[in-house]
DNA sequence: GTCTATAAGTTGATAGAC
DNA sequence: GTCTATCAACTTATAGAC
């Protein structure tokens, strides 16, 4: 309570990325203009280049931080790789659906607007993202080893299982016949049908 | 051979829409502006207005295009509903594979692009998208009607087959170490699995 | 910390010459 | 059928007042 001032910067620097989220989302990042995240936050377009040097960076810290708490939300829920294969492969897949669901708007953009990034924020994001892969991959890796898992190809299926986990931000709606957590153990089961042995037990 | 003016009415109008199908398919519509699409034709802006009333209308004729051919093409090499679910659903999965990687850009509009339609646009695309939907959930339910397949929700698993199949297109390039028939078959081999009954011989 | 004013350039679309 | 010229509105980003 110490400022009693019209500044707001520990709140308006939050707020301009919110808006920018939401908009970016909603119309694509091209389609967005300066002005309009201003309006949405309710300053005057200049104000915004207290926060962001720039459009570009805006866009850019938003997906980071969408992969950075990608990254450390999987590494502190993963099971560990000493875990059965099928238990590791349905934890992922759970923990995937869930964490998407839980931030449509930063996982829409993370995937839509890769062709506005620049150069080089587009390769810091692609290996964050390659990380996030690999992970999926290792579950696959270790489960074929194991003799639980056939999948002719680990690379082929792990982007596969990453595409049909990801496209249930595509139609989830909150208050639907199905809750988050449903949802989350239908795919699960999906998933570990797509590439586990069938004659192994349920 | 009986003009030999400067006139071009019936190549000029397919080049628009291609150099508009390659632009916004590398840089998103919001991003491209007529005059880039005037450019890589090699006319001036002005030009463009007689193949097309506006931008808008360019966009929702490239979808509206694309998705004409996908229910088209998906007719003519649809097994008849007298075949067994296993086969169709692998048909299904081949020609989507095929199909989708015969023309990532028109691919990539279709999904990318549906924010930046008119509402009256987007909802035409969004019936005919429907249209295609449909037919790979009635290979679902009469499999599960057949006793071959095990889905606990058919829409979701439609969605999420879908998906999956569609997300071949963010990864293949020619050249590589599959060739397109052996990628269609490593993913119908894993959409069988996702949806098919563990113990159903192979 | 935010505003107003402004720079310098781009946008979609049209009118009229050729 | 295509061009040039043009319109009004918009863009990102900055400078300087308060």
């Amino acid at each position: 309570m110490a400022r009693k001032t019209g500044s707001h910067s520990e709140i308006t620097g939050p707020r301009v990325r919110a808006a920018a989220l939401q908009l970016f989302a909603r119309h694509g990042y091209a389609a967005v203009s300066m002005r309009q995240i201003a309006a949405e936050v309710g300053v005057q377009a200049g104000a915004l280049y207290l926060y962001t040097p720039d459009k570009q960076s805006l866009l850019f810290d938003l997906m980071r931080d969408h992969l950075d708490e990608l990254l450390a939300a999987l590494q502190s829920e993963l099971l560990p790789t000493e875990a059965n294969p099928r238990d590791r492969l349905i934890g992922f897949a759970r923990f995937h659906i869930l964490f998407h669901l839980a931030r449509p708007e930063a996982v829409f953009i993370a995937y839509m607007e890769l062709r506005n990034l620049e150069p080089n924020n587009f390769a810091a994001i692609e290996t964050m993202r390659r990380g996030y892969e690999d992970v999926l991959e290792l579950i696959l890796r270790d489960g074929v080893a194991a003799g639980v898992f056939a999948v002719q190809d680990t690379k082929i299926a792990t982007l596969a299982l990453i595409a049909m986990l990801t496209g249930v931000n595509t139609w989830f709606r909150e208050g639907g016949r199905l809750g988050r957590a449903d949802v989350a153990d239908v795919y699960a089961d999906m998933a570990l049908r797509t590439v586990a042995c069938k004659n192994t037990a349920d």
